[in-house]
DNA sequence: TAGACCTTGGGTAATTTCACCTAGGTGCTA
DNA sequence: TAGCACCTAGGTGAAATTACCCAAGGTCTA
């Protein structure tokens, strides 16, 4: 159900990048280290996915506010949060221009990033799900007759076991079929689901 | 959390009376029967409470018609469902232009009688919502702000992990802030917190 | 200073949801 | 007739929610 965050961190220091991964791994969050940008980006054409990306501002080879340029010339849409120990206000008004989630200067403490990390995942979800508004009615119509009953009744608030009593079908069924439709809606729990219903109903 | 219901069955048949009642328990609905109007009043006075009320038409004494028009003046707000043997048009549109929530003609099958109660239940506790929603800036603006972070979150759609980790408090503090949001906003699940939230958030 | 309230967090137990899976029956269609 | 989508419903196991209980420490106020 909740999604677990795999973050790619890129950094040429080591020290900084064993750290950082420590403390990420502490929190739950499944991190991938890489010391330059390229060896990242060869991760990235083997498909990997990343739900954000840490990224040193000064490395050899390609740098941090590249990377961003180049990211988002490739629309990838996963949010960037640039780090850097000589950062000045031009580098990071620049960083965020270009399209970098955030801007945090050395020495920070560890849960500011990860605030930092989170916060950005979340509006670039947000952006997703204000993109994917358009098709709200594609999906709710795509439902089969029961699917909407089922939906209904769960966005009301009841129970799979009310919903399974009220429509005379077992409890197992109603479950499948609210699995069905949290995958048809995109929802990833009853809270989202039930904010998409409205909108849907405000909408049509 | 799910309220059980609290049903009073009034007919001066007692074949249909036993019939319904052996039905409506194994639905797990708490059914008090009646023979007539008035034994059902005398319980009303002795403040038992009912979410429902089903009642005969035809009964010796206060016929059910009389029953919904008493009650109505007595400003009792459960919905009733009445049930006839010898219906027709006229009769119904009287019953549900003083008031009825719904009228079945015999024979009727027993989860017809079932869904018409559910729904009559719903619809009136639609009704008690909507009457309440007036207040509903008082309640979400007595939270404190610990509870209002939490119940954003909770409403936004994350665990209670995540919104410990996300605040830096533990999971079980999360679920205690959220129990008195619930309680102190009348929201008997997610759904309903959601739904209330984003009728608050449209108001204000 | 005592009481009220808030925040914090621990425990236990029941219930519910979620994420997988299998599988039979129905009805439509290529 | 075979394939497909849908409804049905069961199983397992992990995770989350809910409903209670409890207690300690902080703040504010009568």
């Amino acid at each position: 159900m909740t999604k677990s965050i795999h973050l790619a961190l890129i950094d040429d220091d080591e020290a900084v990048l064993d750290s950082l991964c420590l403390y990420l791994h502490s929190q739950k969050i499944a991190t991938a280290s890489f010391s330059t940008a390229q060896e990242f980006l060869a991760a990235l054409q083997q498909h990997k996915q990343f739900d954000c990306i840490v990224s040193d501002v000064r490395m050899p080879g390609m740098s941090g506010l590249d990377l961003v340029r180049e990211l988002k010339s490739r629309n990838v849409g996963a949010p960037i949060v640039l780090i850097t120990g000589h950062g000045d206000v031009d580098m990071a008004v620049a960083a965020i221009k270009v399209g970098a989630a955030d801007f945090i200067e050395k020495p920070f403490d560890e849960s500011r990033l990860l605030a930092s990390v989170r916060n950005a995942i979340e509006e670039s979800q947000q952006r997703e799900n204000f993109g994917e508004q358009k098709d709200l009615p594609v999906k709710f119509e795509s439902l089969t007759a029961r699917q909407r009953q089922v939906m209904e009744l769960a966005v009301a608030g009841l129970s799979n076991k009310e919903i399974g009593s009220r429509l005379d079908i077992s409890p197992k069924t109603v479950e499948n079929h609210r699995a069905w439709v949290m995958e048809r809606i995109g929802a990833r729990n009853i809270a989202e689901l039930v904010r998409l219903a409205m909108k849907y109903d405000r909408q049509s």
